[in-house]
DNA sequence: GTTGTGTAGGGAAAAGCCCGGG
DNA sequence: GCCCGGGCTTTTCCCTACACAA
């Protein structure tokens, strides 16, 4: 149950407030506006400009070796003839209080040029980068020796500051500096956005409605509860505690407690509003919180984190509800309730648009938000808006910098949970996702993803449709059975290959597998040689690409095969998208109604050897035996809400997918016969590009109706009168009632035939049935 | 270009919690 | 006052697209 994000053992470590070190460098730099405390004047080209040597100190090595020390107290005005000129030091005076570099290609060489008298090398790289990029349109690469300015005088002492501690590292500065685009005007929008963030804490304090209209209708500092851990703290309904805290009391925080429970009572709360504005804190709707808090900041100041926060024993006086399933505890008896569905998989509320099932209501009403659109949280900062309110805290992280989860090995710090699990598995070395058939093991799921996709989704997908296409050119005398087979092989191949590649894994590890199934994919591309294109006769009537596109768009047959194919294809998947919702309904459990899917599966299976056999030996217009598949099919679809008694629901899911099956390979083999066989490649990928629409629009419409009538009699039943009228625009395609004779009739003497395909066809067997 | 790594947005599951009604 | 269930809030986890650098 609990986090495995908290590290055993760790009761707390320190937090870091990543906006604090710009919030203090900001008031740095209004203090020195405001010419307060500054403690030298700087003579540069002539100009005096105030500072504060603390500063100066910690960003630039040349101002530690002058300052350091007894001498440097004394030194109230610093004139540095010979050195930098104005424009290029000035920058770097802004730099040091703002962290932002201001380079554009005039003043660039003279900041590089103070940058290194200065010594901070940071900026020096940065100059360098800028410069380099500025010419390299020009193709001149200048060398950084090149532009290398004069020494400075003195060489940074031993215990000058370190660069990665005492000199600011200016990256996304220098970057987008490099880019051309140094707008004091509009400044980076992260860096100075903190105010902002503060704002919309306020906001949702004082219960304005809208945006956080969740958080804010939440108690202000509800003493006698207990944050719940890191989030709650972090997060701004519980951020009333600002006043009478003190930063440094508060930079310390537990992130292990997130699923802990403390002694001290309530656990102080909120980073972000330690120094807010005056006249933003003036604007506060709730007072502070009482001494409760601040007790506890204290313990927990005094403790240091670790001696005075002991998690209590995770008391089942706490959680009196146990699931005897399970072994969960809960604290509320209707939570034990609503536990329950997890083992019963009960999902009673469905979410009407898209037919998704949630276990409880409020899961559904989040769900049909992202129908409506409705995101009711909104970030004040950026105006970006969110379906949940968790999303819209991660959001606001960006904002503030923050980035709550440190890496315990290596303390880098993330803003995001699974950020710092994955990254966690660079120390352990795991690699916990791997793919099967290439053996490959991989660290982040993305990679997995990506490996898939590219190596083998692509590969397979792209091979799909041309293979069709050859399978159509070779064979004209059994072109229902060649696609009935070789759709069978593309279903039953994803079936086989996982365990096939498992076996071979596990008898010669995952180099022998990869090696084998390496050979097994090259002899693919001996068998693609094999399939070279052939070079039809009527080939050469068709045209190019485009004019083939067009043809096919004004061929009436082949746009009206579209039409029955995309009807068809509305209808089609319902099954597989409702069926097992439809079981359930009828009190069915989900395994067995997800198990009469895979038997409806693998009767279509079945069905697609089988029609690619009848196809070739009935004779007659395939089309004819397309349109008795569908009529079939949308007649045992209609039939699914008739049946009740389990037996029935079997067979009618066995006839389903037979019949669905048998309708995949003759659906294929019509297009030659209307198009010719040299359009098929343009036909095939027309027709499959507009019969998806069908696909598409099906189950989001039978979901519609079930919603409308409360079950899926009307699903079904719409679903089976698509296939019937699928099989009705059928029977208008041409020569669907001529009688040819039997079995001397070839489906190319159809295409001679056809209307607009007059080309006659050579005779191709011999090649084809090699 | 590939690979590894980190960031941000978004969907969902499930527990926590509040509150009104009986 | 107590209990119960409905419904909202929070927490946590996961997936995905993408950026970026070695
Ligand atoms: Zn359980
Ligand atoms: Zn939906
Ligand atoms: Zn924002
Ligand atoms: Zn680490």
């Amino acid at each position: 149950m609990g986090s495995t994000a908290a590290p055993e053992g760790a009761l707390g470590y320190v937090r870091e407030f990543t906006r604090h070190s710009s919030d203090v460098l900001s008031n740095l730099n209004e203090l020195r506006l405001r010419g307060i405390l500054t403690d030298v004047t700087l003579l540069v080209g002539g100009q005096p400009l105030r500072a504060h040597k603390a500063v100066l100190i910690a960003c630039s090595g040349f101002f530690y070796s002058i300052f350091r020390g007894r001498a440097g107290v004394g030194v109230d005005v610093l004139s540095l003839p010979g050195g930098p000129e104005a424009r290029g030091f000035a920058p770097l005076l802004d730099f040091m209080y703002t962290s932002r570099l201001r380079l554009s290609p005039a003043t660039a060489p003279a900041v590089l040029a103070a940058a290194t008298y200065l010594q901070m090398e940071h900026v020096v790289q940065a100059c360098h980068r800028f410069i380099q990029a500025s010419y390299e349109p020009l193709g001149i690469s200048l060398r950084p020796m090149e532009a290398e300015p004069p020494r400075p005088p003195t060489v940074p002492p031993p215990g000058s500051p370190r660069r990665s501690e005492g000199h600011p590292d200016p990256p996304t500065e220098s970057r987008s500096c490099s880019q051309g685009s140094p707008s004091p005007a509009s400044p980076d929008p992260k860096a100075c956005n903190w105010k902002k963030y503060k704002f919309i804490v306020l906001n949702s304090q004082s219960s304005q409605a809208g945006s956080l209209a969740g958080e804010s209708s939440g108690q202000p500092c509800p003493q006698a509860r207990l944050p719940s851990g890191d989030e709650a703290c972090s997060s701004s309904s519980s951020s009333s505690s600002e006043e009478g805290a003190t930063p440094g009391l508060q930079s310390r925080l537990s992130l292990a407690t997130t699923t802990a429970r403390f002694k001290c009572g309530a656990l102080a709360n909120n980073s972000y509003l330690f120094t807010p504005p005056a006249q933003e804190t003036s604007k506060q709707a709730h007072p502070p919180p009482g001494s409760e808090c601040l007790s506890c900041q204290n313990c927990e100041a005094v403790a240091g984190c670790s001696s005075g926060i002991e998690p209590l024993a995770p008391g089942d006086e706490d959680k009196p509800y146990k699931c005897q399933l399970c072994r969960s505890a809960f604290r509320y008896k209707g939570n034990l309730a609503s536990h329950r569905t997890v083992h019963t998989g009960e999902k009673p509320y469905r979410c009407s648009v898209c037919g998704a099932r949630f276990n409880r209501p409020a899961n559904l009403k989040t769900h049909s938000r992202i129908h409506s659109g409705e995101k009711p949280y909104k970030c004040e900062t950026c105006g970006s808006r969110f379906v949940q309110v968790a999303h819209l805290r991660a959001h606001v992280l960006i904002h503030t910098g923050e980035k709550p989860y440190p890496c315990p090995t290596c303390g880098t710090r993330f803003r995001h949970l699974q950020t710092l699990k994955s990254h966690v598995r660079i120390h352990t070395g795991e690699k916990p996702y791997h793919c099967d058939p290439c053996g490959l093991h991989f660290r982040h799921k993305s990679q997995l993803r990506l490996h898939l996709r590219q190596k083998h989704g692509s590969g397979w997908a792209l091979t799909f449709t041309p293979t069709l296409a050859c399978l159509s050119r070779y064979f004209s005398q059994r072109r229902s059975l060649a696609m009935g087979l070789a759709l069978t092989g593309v279903g039953i191949s994803s079936f086989a290959f996982a365990p096939l590649f498992q076996w071979l894994l596990n008898n010669y590890a995952w180099r022998g597998a990869l090696l084998l199934v390496s050979a097994l994919s090259l002899h693919l591309v001996a068998c693609g040689a094999l399939l070279r294109p052939l070079s039809l006769t009527e080939d050469t009537a068709v045209g190019g690409p485009w004019a083939q596109i067009t043809s096919l768009l004004c061929h009436g047959p082949f746009l009206r095969y579209t039409v029955a194919l995309t009807l068809i294809n509305t209808g089609y998947f319902i099954p597989y998208v409702h069926l097992v919702a439809h079981l359930q309904d009828l009190g069915w459990d989900p395994l067995p109604a997800a198990f009469l899917l895979s038997v409806a599966a693998i009767s279509d299976l079945v069905g697609r050897v089988a029609s690619g056999w009848l196809g070739d030996a009935v004779p007659g217009p395939v089309a004819r035996l397309l349109m008795l598949w569908t009529t079939l099919t949308g007649v045992s679809l209609a039939l699914f809400p008739v049946a009740q008694a389990s037996t029935t629901l079997v067979v009618l899911a066995v006839a389903y997918g037979f019949t669905s099956g048998a309708l995949t390979p003759v659906a294929f083999s019509v297009i030659p016969e209307l198009v010719g066989t040299g359009r098929i490649y343009c036909g095939l990928g027309l027709v499959q590009m507009i019969e998806s629409v069908g696909g598409l629009l099906g189950a989001p419409l039978s979901g519609y109706l079930r919603d409308v009538t409360g079950n899926y009699t009307a699903s079904f039943v719409v679903a089976g009168a698509f296939l019937l009228a699928g099989s009705g625009v059928l029977i208008t395609l041409p020569h669907f009632f001529s009688c040819i004779s039997l079995s001397t009739s070839r489906p190319q003497d159809l295409v001679i035939e056809a209307p607009d395909t007059k080309i006659p066809l050579p005779k191709e067997e011999g090649l084809g049935e090699n």
